[in-house]
DNA sequence: ATGCGGACCTGTTAGC
DNA sequence: TGCTAACAGGTCCGCA
């Protein structure tokens, strides 16, 4: 579900509804998602309140004044913000109670997400410290890729999903971008031009930006943390539609497998 | 160092 | 209809 502007639209849909609210109970449902969820979590959260709500890559960072809330939604996982009294659905994980009677409630039902807790600075974490730049700031630059591209044989396509490049870009805005960008999703990163690198930059930081416009995308469950969907699907031009026309050539997209990941591109758009 | 495949989990769908 | 296999938005790890 959540690449990044998916997890950028549950930030911003969390963020008035857990900022300076105190916190009064955290229930842990199921102890293990990606790594187990920190036992002592309920003894350091209980009393304290979120100070802010970060995105760094596909992570979100809560920080109180005791130390900082890790988590991930990994491919299914997505938060709801809902009175307290609502019955908790199947895969509902982890969950913490606000003073206000509402509650932050993360369902992951391939259980691929992580709720981790740091006392040191967040982003020297383990998982966070050798993520590369946002997509979305002037750290991202053609030149950037151009230079870390160089020598790499490499696919464009997973060069691109490597978090320690560039972080957010999943496996549709991926697809996405490089058919944009009029690039073969198999070429290898190092025999790219600048040119192409200052298309495919401008590619994938319109793709985000558009997609967090429209509340992310919404394929089968994906749904804000009011439970509103997100619109961009409407707006995929290869993601899903292999075998279908190119909507701006009309030749047959083709469907190949790169990385163990769907993989569409327009043989006749993309060279 | 780089790059690939496997692994982690559960649910849904395609195909026989 | 019912079983099985393949696939799904991520990404860490171990191996070549």
């Amino acid at each position: 579900m959540p690449e990044l502007p998916e997890v950028e639209t549950s930030r911003r849909g969390i963020e008035p509804h857990v900022l300076n609210r105190p916190i009064t109970d955290v229930i842990i449902r199921r102890k293990k998602l990606r790594w187990p969820v920190p036992t002592q979590l309920k003894k350091q959260l209980v009393g304290e309140h979120f100070s802010a709500a970060i995105r760094r890559g596909k992570y979100i960072l809560l920080p109180t004044d005791n130390g900082t809330l890790i988590l991930h939604l990994g491919m299914t996982g997505s938060l709801r913000i809902m009175k307290t009294s609502t019955a908790p659905a199947k895969h509902d994980h982890v969950e913490l109670v606000f003073a206000d009677g509402n509650c932050l409630r993360l369902n992951d039902p391939r259980c691929f997400g992580a709720v981790l807790w740091t006392t040191d600075d967040p982003y020297q974490h383990e998982l966070i410290r050798n993520l590369g730049p946002e997509p979305l700031t002037d750290e991202f630059t053609p030149e950037y890729l151009f230079k870390k591209s160089r020598g790499r044989k490499q696919a464009i396509k997973t060069f691109i999903m490597d978090s320690k490049i560039v972080v957010g870009v999943g496996n549709i805005y991926a697809n996405e971008a490089l058919f944009m960008a009029g690039i073969r999703p198999r070429t290898a990163a190092g025999r790219l031009s600048k040119t192409k690198y200052t298309l495919l930059v401008e590619k994938i930081r319109f793709v985000l930006a558009r997609s967090i416009e429209l509340g992310g995308t919404t394929l089968r469950d994906f749904l804000h943390s009011d439970g509103k969907p997100g619109y961009f699907a409407q707006q995929l031009l290869v993601y899903g539609r292999g075998n279908k026309p190119c909507r701006v050539c009309d030749t047959n997209l083709k469907e190949i497998r790169l990385g163990q990941r769907s993989t569409v591109y327009c043989p006749a758009c993309q060279k």
